[in-house]
DNA sequence: ACGCCGCCTTGATCAAGATCAACCACGTGC
DNA sequence: GCACGTGGTTGATCTTGATCAAGGCGGCGT
């Protein structure tokens, strides 16, 4: 990728692959995955760094391994929206098309399992798997994506922020096992000016609702960015949407 | 579709279809055309129909072939925002959901290809070229729902309608043949509270800009629904980003 | 130790847009 | 004709969140 100099990593087994079964590859079977891992290569990147530039080409495409990496666009003057989380197993790229519309940026230290973006293409044409898992991935985006224009469009700053957590929150308890519970207690992954990005605030009200939920006992905040959810169904009724946070079959 | 009882229309040939080079089946060829062809069925709704509510079991999924379509979700105090605009060739409905994420309704009277979402998401399995296709157009929608939330999330209300309004023009425009020019006319297809539900905004927020944009000479407009914009450059410069609206390739 | 910088918080003030409230221009039904 | 409903406009006022400004805290380099 350009612009950078990321180290590049040893070469990981597909088979032992902590995202395999749920990036991309998920539906590619052992004779396919033997042609991805002959064809990737790692890459890392640290905290802050632009993987892609918005209009800049893309000559590689991927999947986030582990980190956490941003989708945003700004505005001539500055303004800045992020449009999307990129978490382990979400793709980075897209097929069929040459410049990346948005700005790509590693929020924490990032590991990346990219492809060179024409021998992606050239494999997605003959693999119904490789496709198929990119139409369902892609789809879910897109539901995420509408979902957050109702949050963008009409919720309160502190709806916004409730919002946030509790995906934040659920997120964390998928990953360490349980479902979502009273107690849970994670770490945000994001700046105040990462929140203020993705929420379309400013990190002052970001700010001052972090500090109202606390004052209101919705949450619990010793450090800036050490976050305990006493209640969290208080937090959802916070977030203003009724059901728990939209999951459908 | 449920909820409401649309009009069965006579059976157009897919060959003499008019979004039948934009739709779904776009990439088909003669012999899957024909199958398609087999299992569709029109159907028409009057402006204002709800073709399906948030939540509800989605039995048929479909294109829409001409009029124009919303997609909207509420929460439930009522604040509402629409989260996409189903043009003729836009794909009503997703592969492998039951429920449906949001409300689709109809905005203008709307005549839509019908499937059984079970018999489509077989034919779905068996064509690669239904599914790429499908694949396509929802990648677009993606990136589209993007820019949408930088518009949301960082956009001023000038802007937001500035916006709104080159996006149309610059739609019908391409429509009726050429690149949008200066001069041109067109009328909204949308209600102030359909644009204000798109926007994020209040219907007396949308008028008060609208008039503004009048006043400053942006745009004239003799009826309420119908614009002429004597420079088009001059309204994509209130629209804040300073592209032409985000031509990628 | 010190100063500095990045990240966060808090306060005071301002302004964009929401809200509340009339009112207009229509079409439609009686 | 008139009453009524829908869609749109405009004005007055209020509220939310932005902006401007100051300061706190922890880490890091010298």
């Amino acid at each position: 990728m350009p612009n950078t100099q990321p180290k590049i990593d040893m070469h990981l087994r597909c088979g032992d692959c902590p995202i395999r079964h749920r990036a991309v590859c998920a539906y590619t079977q052992a004779d396919e995955l033997v042609k991805l891992d002959a064809i990737k290569t790692y890459k890392t990147f640290k905290a802050g760094e632009t993987l892609f530039w918005a209009g800049e080409d893309m000559a590689s495409i991927g999947s986030v391994v582990n980190g956490v990496a941003t989708l945003a666009r700004s505005l001539p003057d500055g303004r800045r929206q992020m449009v999307g989380l990129l978490l382990p197993s979400d793709f980075i790229g897209r097929p069929g098309r040459k410049k990346a519309p948005f700005d790509v940026v590693a929020a924490s230290d990032v590991l990346v399992c990219t492809f060179q973006k024409k021998q992606f293409d050239e494999m997605i044409a003959k693999s119904p798997a490789l496709e198929r898992r990119l139409l369902d991935m892609t789809l879910d985006e897109l539901d995420s994506a509408r979902e957050w224009m109702l949050l963008l469009g009409r919720k309160t700053a502190r709806e916004k922020i409730a919002s946030l957590l509790a995906i934040i929150a659920r997120r964390d308890a998928a990953m360490s096992k349980l479902t979502p519970t009273d107690g849970l207690v994670f770490n945000l992954p994001l700046t105040r000016e990462a929140m203020a990005d993705y929420l379309g605030l400013t990190i002052e009200t970001v700010s001052r609702q972090m500090s109202a939920l606390k004052r209101d006992g919705i949450i619990e905040m010793e450090e800036a960015r050490r976050i305990c959810v006493p209640d969290y169904a208080a937090l959802l009724d916070e977030a203003g949407d009724d059901s728990d946070g939209g999951v459908l079959d």
